[in-house]
RNA sequence: GCCCGCGUGGUGGAAUGGUAGACACAAGAGACUUAAAAUCUCUGGGCCGAGAGGCCGUGCCGGUUCGAGUCCGGCCGCGGGUACCA
């Protein structure tokens, strides 16, 4: 008997793929097309057992729907761009390129074990000029449709190193190296207009079945469409009005003061007069920019002096405050407080001695607000004490609208709709991202880049020297030799745009470049009209927002500069998120680094003593923290390559798969994986005894061979059912039943046989290489990867009997085996009859019986 | 803070509103073996009981239903996102 050795098996079935050229994706118009994409990795260095879940959930539909005759496309490339590329440049020198194109030869050197089938011939990185070229010159064409401009926006300024921090670089208010506090500063960056399409993209979703209910919830939220009232309060001093937006105009006559944000022009215009306000403002700046930041921040205020009159009584005065939990990003910068019916703005009032006064009671307990705000769904009727536009019970939603055609008739307001989705500030003052397209001249102004001086490329030397990246700040800035330059309409000196993009723009449209990667425009329209849209997208949940929203807007973008049909204006026709592969963080208990932030261990670094987890090589004692996403710089990433290396790409495939749904987190844990390779070493044995099987020739079908085809054909089934409705651990289940059916059936040869040959082929999405392998030996015809996907026959799926359970109110008590298709009555006389139920009953006459045929009968007394 | 999820044995998890714990992992017992490994067989939610069997049980509290892990309301805990991490 040979044994199972996958390094071999799997090698040798690589290269038949390869020679064979089966993955190589081409247009075929006898076949529909299917394209299936995974979110594509960032080349982080090495691959971790997300990418390896991530990417099988991804073969195994593609393979899949090969089998069922689809013409499938399945490409990878490299989300190149980004910080960690010069984070690294800065702490170990060299250049993010080097850096970035390195590691993804290690990744893909990783991933090619793994025998995927992926077309790579399609691969690019974008941080291939090829690739950014091409976004820089749609990025001309989206100026041309008015889709960019300029603003100013606030970003994280580290006061020490001159640099713009990312939110996540700035780590309690002070950056991350410098352990300066951050400061709040304004300047002027690129924009696309997103917001052009916020109501499209909202009424859109709805289309997006195929897509998970959650992430659907989670961008309407995030574009938050809301009707509101805008109106401005007459200041007493005479001064400029100030506008406020409401959502809950009906709660006027509960206003208690006007809060405006510390960034809102009056804000800056009073700090110039007023020391006590320029301070305010400036603690409230050395916050980062982040909106959790700011909403956990201690809610602050400083009373300005200002007053305001109520629009609704021209002698009831209204303070202003200057609040720094006020967003000068939504709405406009400005509101006005209500602290009976908004637990902030109370809170707010009870800290800075402000009236709380009560618009409205519930009908069923009408007492006034005192520490926790009063509110009640919209939809609620409520009791209104005075409202001005005569309400007396009625439910806030007809109050709101009461209100603004109310205030709208008196005519000092208005009813707006508002959307929460700001415009995408796309400006990095960064190097590794792609350059922004336009140059500055001091006679032209802004002027675009001409396209056939795209790409314009990054730089590698400045002054002819290496660049260096370990000085603080974006090098575009301070290089004269990059930066210089004809301005393309007037030709006289100007200089470029130092700003590159959010990686966000890269990954917005890639899968689109797929169809075509060696196009010299952005898309061949031929091959995208083909292969759009993608059919199926995985990836994992933490896109839910921001990636797929900007996807769906770059899509309609490239509709309208006519970079893609009509038809892909909504990209993903269905998405599927995956689940993190978690693992235990290991943080140092006794110490911190230099700056008193956490020092996190790799969990070979750990070991167990006497109960409590401490550092192998200190002792120190170890805090635990279970399940929690890998991610570098928490030290708990999982490496693959160990598993591939001792069992083979196959056994790493089938682990993934298994036990956990895809859909939900997995926590890595090692004992899983020997198991899966003890499973498929079974079935390669098993496949080698069925080989050295006798041939019984002459002998009709037995009960037992019937007996193993049943199962079969149910295997067919429920893995069938199980890839199409991603319950890949469903069908490994249901495998593993089936296996266990094949080890133990008396049936003969052939019949043996014809199921080992169909569990070969059900396996094979999965465990590809020992299919083939199971395949051949078995003397099927070519490839199993090109072999139809099988059928299951309905007439061997259903069962002549089923088994009912009896219950008694709700309780099991006994269960009856019936033909499937006896008919109710009868089923009920034949359960009334049981012994045990006779027994339970004691003589109570059944109230009620219900029969739920082929399901239960619930006998109710 | 706000938005969105998730919570079932020692562990991962299964279950169109219809027998809770499929299928695995770890564990225990047994077979084979000089022995070990490997392989195979069996046992397995908790409590009570010699057994037959009974009671309890899907994070907590309440509701809808003949019937709730599943639907609804309120909590608690954990995770993701929060616009410059990708």
């Amino acid at each position: 008997m040979s044994r199972y050795t996958a390094a071999d098996i799997e090698a040798k079935w690589q290269q038949a793929w390869d020679e064979a050229g089966i993955f190589t994706a081409k247009r075929d118009p006898n076949r529909p097309k299917y394209y299936v994409l995974e979110m594509f990795p960032y080349p982080s260095g090495r691959i971790h057992m997300g990418h390896v879940r991530n990417y099988t959930m991804g073969d195994v539909i593609s393979r899949y729907k090969s089998s069922c005759g689809f013409s499938v496309l399945h490409p990878m490339g490299w989300d190149a761009f980004g910080m960690p590329a010069e984070n690294a440049a800065m702490a170990q020198g060299g250049h993010p390129g080097t850096w970035t194109y390195d590691n993804i030869k290690t990744m893909k050197g990783q991933m090619k074990p793994l025998g995927l089938s992926i077309d790579w011939s399609r691969e690019f990185a974008t941080c291939d000029p090829e690739y950014y070229g091409q976004q820089q010159a749609m990025f001309l064409d989206f100026m041309d449709k008015g889709l960019v401009y300029r603003k100013n926006a606030t970003v994280n300024w580290d006061p020490v190193d001159m640099t713009v921090l990312a939110n996540e670089q700035v780590i309690d208010g002070c950056g991350w190296r410098s352990g300066a506090p951050v400061e709040r500063r304004d300047l002027t960056q690129w924009f696309f207009k997103i917001s052009d399409y916020s109501g499209e993209l909202l009424d859109a979703l709805d289309d997006l079945e195929n897509w998970p209910e959650k992430v659907r919830t989670m961008q309407a939220n995030w574009i938050g469409k809301s009707k509101g009232l805008q109106f401005a309060f007459e200041r007493t001093d005479g001064g400029a009005p100030i506008e406020v937006y409401t959502t809950r105009p009906d709660t006027l006559m509960g206003a208690s003061f006007v809060g405006i944000s510390p960034d809102n022009p009056l804000a800056k215009e009073l700090e110039a007069k007023n020391a006590d306000i320029a301070a305010f403002n400036a603690e409230c700046r050395r916050m980062g920019t982040s909106a959790a930041e700011m909403e956990k921040a201690e809610k602050k205020g400083l009373d300005t002096g200002l007053t305001v009159k109520h629009p609704l009584d021209p002698n009831w005065e209204l303070p202003v405050w200057i609040a720094n939990f006020i967003l000068m990003d939504y709405g406009t910068g400005a509101v006005f407080a209500c602290p009976a019916h908004d637990q902030r703005d109370l809170d707010f009032a009870r800290k800075y001695g402000l009236p709380v006064r009560d618009t409205f009671v519930a009908l069923d307990d009408p007492k006034p607000v005192e520490n926790e705000a009063f509110v009640p769904m919209k939809s609620e009727r409520v009791k209104w004490l005075d409202h001005f536009a005569g309400l007396d019970e009625a439910t806030g939603d007809e109050a709101v609208a009461a209100t603004i055609a109310f205030v709208e008739n008196a005519g000092w307001g208005k009813g707006v709709e508002q959307f929460r989705l700001r415009d995408w500030g796309l400006s990095r003052q960064r190097y590794w991202g792609c350059p922004i397209p336009v140059v500055h001249c001091d006679d032209c102004g802004v002027v675009p880049e001409k396209k056939e001086n795209l790409p314009i490329k990054l730089p590698f030397d400045e002054g002819g020297k290496p660049i260096d990246f370990s000085i603080p700040g974006n090098p575009l800035d301070r290089n004269p030799d990059w930066r210089n330059c004809a301005c393309p309409s007037c030709g006289k000196p100007a200089q470029r745009e130092t700003d590159t993009m959010d990686t966000f723009v890269d990954s917005s449209w890639y899968y689109a470049r797929f169809t075509s990667p060696g196009a010299t425009t952005p898309t061949d329209l031929a091959e995208a009209e083909y292969w759009m849209n993608v059919d199926q997208y995985i990836g994992g949940i933490e896109h839910a927002i921001l990636h797929l929203l900007y996807s769906r807007f770059f899509a309609r973008a490239m509709n309208i500069t006519g970079h893609l049909p009509d038809k892909a204006t909504e990209p993903f026709n269905a998405l599927f998120t995956q689940g993190m592969v978690t693992h235990a963080i290991y943080k140092n208990a006794e110490r911190t680094d230099e700056h008193g932030r956490a020092i996190y261990h790799y969990p070979e670094e750990v070991e167990e003593r006497d109960g409590v987890m401490v550092v192998a090589a200190t002792g120190e004692n170890v805090t635990v923290i279970p399940s929690a996403k890998m991610s570098k710089s928490k030290n708990n990433v999982v490496d693959p390559v160990n598993i591939i290396n001792a069992f083979g790409a196959d056994t790493a495939r089938w682990f993934v798969l298994s036990d956990s749904p895809p859909e939900r987190d997995v926590e890595w844990t090692a004992s899983g994986a020997e198991a899966a390779h003890k499973h498929l070493s079974r079935v390669w044995m098993l496949c080698d005894r069925i080989g050295e099987m006798d041939d019984t020739p002459g002998q009709g079908p037995t009960q037992a061979d019937d007996e193993l085809l049943r199962d079969m054909h149910k295997a067919i089934h429920d893995v069938t059912m199980g890839i199409e409705s991603f319950g890949f651990n469903a069908a490994i289940a249901k495998l593993y039943g089936f296996t266990n059916t094949l080890a133990k059936s008396k049936a003969g040869k052939a019949a043996k046989r014809q199921a080992i040959m169909t569990l070969a082929q059900l396996m094979s999405p999965m465990t590809p290489h020992l299919a083939e392998d199971i395949w051949a030996h078995q003397g099927g015809e070519g490839l199993v990867a090109l072999a139809p996907w099988p059928k299951a026959d309905e007439a061997m799926l259903i069962d002549d009997t089923v088994t009912l359970p009896i219950q008694i109110n709700g309780k099991r008590r006994a269960e009856i085996s019936v033909p499937k298709d006896m008919d109710k009555a009868e089923v009920e006389k034949l359960a009334l009859s049981q012994e045990a139920v006779i027994k339970v009953l004691d003589g109570n006459t059944p109230k009620k019986v219900i029969v739920v045929p082929g399901r239960i009968v619930n006998v109710v007394v």
